[in-house]
DNA sequence: GCGGCAACTGAAACTGTTTTCAGGATAGGC
DNA sequence: GCCTATCCTGAAAACAGTTTCAGTTGCCGC
């Protein structure tokens, strides 16, 4: 029942997050959501932020097994384009994992602690990125630097997830652009 | 005197934003700033939300100031990169405004009314960049579509500042990857 | 069945912040 | 000089949220 309960709780912090953001997260909310009592989460958590960290740690590990396991396309190019594009989509999941990165990264201008955790998860995906553009680019040739241009898909990515966020562009507007400045980069 | 006042008070407000973000904001940090009493701003916003929404419409009339008044350079291309490098910089003012952006940005993700306001001045902007690409286009031919790249670079620049704000970027590596990118598009 | 331990509860205490409000200062019109 | 309106103050009250803790439950080994 322990490892239910922690389980359960930090699936309603993910819950809460996406439906509020950590600025409108309440403990009460989450032990509500989780049908525990407040003082649960202290006990399992110590306190506010040490659930929140728990919490956030959950949700990037959750990304980064989703970054891992997505690689059956035929092309290095056709791989890096789903991955890229897998962080849009109308799942309530992929939503919600990307409001949470989303607080997460605005959080981290403020605690170095969450922006170390940040860098490191931001940069193993990167990396990813600059495997594939590198397998891309032995393909078709060309003189890209295939470290600047997974800075560059990697930034555009989390700018164009702002914007979705926010309703200011569609998955598929979003998706689109992504394949063009692929394209652009010239893979 | 009156005017004085408020002004003082939002650009208090913009630094305590900048200092400790919107969930760190505190009524008694802006009043200290500015050197007034904290009934003055209930006396002239009402509420903390009344307070925080003058800020940011502030921030954000500001921000557009700047994105119109940055163009005197010579070919539209250069332009182009002059003001989508200007989001970067080690002016702290810079640094401030990119900070209070980047938290309103987040905080339209739940609340409409921010979205409303966020969209509209990221259109303003979007627009200009699209200009300025029609414009170097003509300059150079091409087959892009200048819509599309406005979104694209847009987007990157976002995604860029939320990088630099969390120190996994530096300003030149920002700068840099401005330039490689609109070369990349063709321009 | 007893002792002890881990999981768990929820109300009360506490902490930090915002809102209110009675009133003080200053300037301008009469 | 007096009246009034506006700007402004800061301490007290109200509020929101977190943390604590004394106590309950149920399980397991003895």
């Amino acid at each position: 029942m322990t490892n239910d309960a922690r389980e359960r709780i930090l699936t309603a912090c993910e819950q809460t997050i996406a439906r509020a953001g950590i600025r409108g997260f309440r403990m009460q909310d989450v032990a509500s959501t989780a049908g525990v009592s407040i003082g649960l989460l202290a006990y399992h958590f110590g306190d506010r932020d040490g659930l929140l960290q728990a919490a956030l740690d959950h949700v990037t590990e959750r990304a980064a097994d989703r970054a891992t396991h997505s690689a059956d396309a035929t092309t290095a190019a056709t791989r890096l384009a789903a991955l890229l594009c897998s962080e849009f989509g109308r799942d309530p999941e992929i939503r919600a994992g990307s409001i949470a990165w989303n607080e997460l990264r605005a959080l981290a201008v403020f605690e170095p602690a969450q922006a170390a955790a940040v860098a490191r998860s931001t940069a193993a995906w990167q990396r990813t990125v600059h495997e594939l553009i590198a397998e891309a680019v032995q393909d078709r040739g060309g003189d890209l630097d295939p470290a600047a241009a997974a800075l560059i898909l990697t930034a555009l990515v989390e700018g164009l997830s702002g914007r979705w966020l926010t309703g200011q562009v569609t998955v598929e507007e979003a998706q689109v652009s992504v394949r063009e400045a692929i394209r652009g980069l010239g893979l």
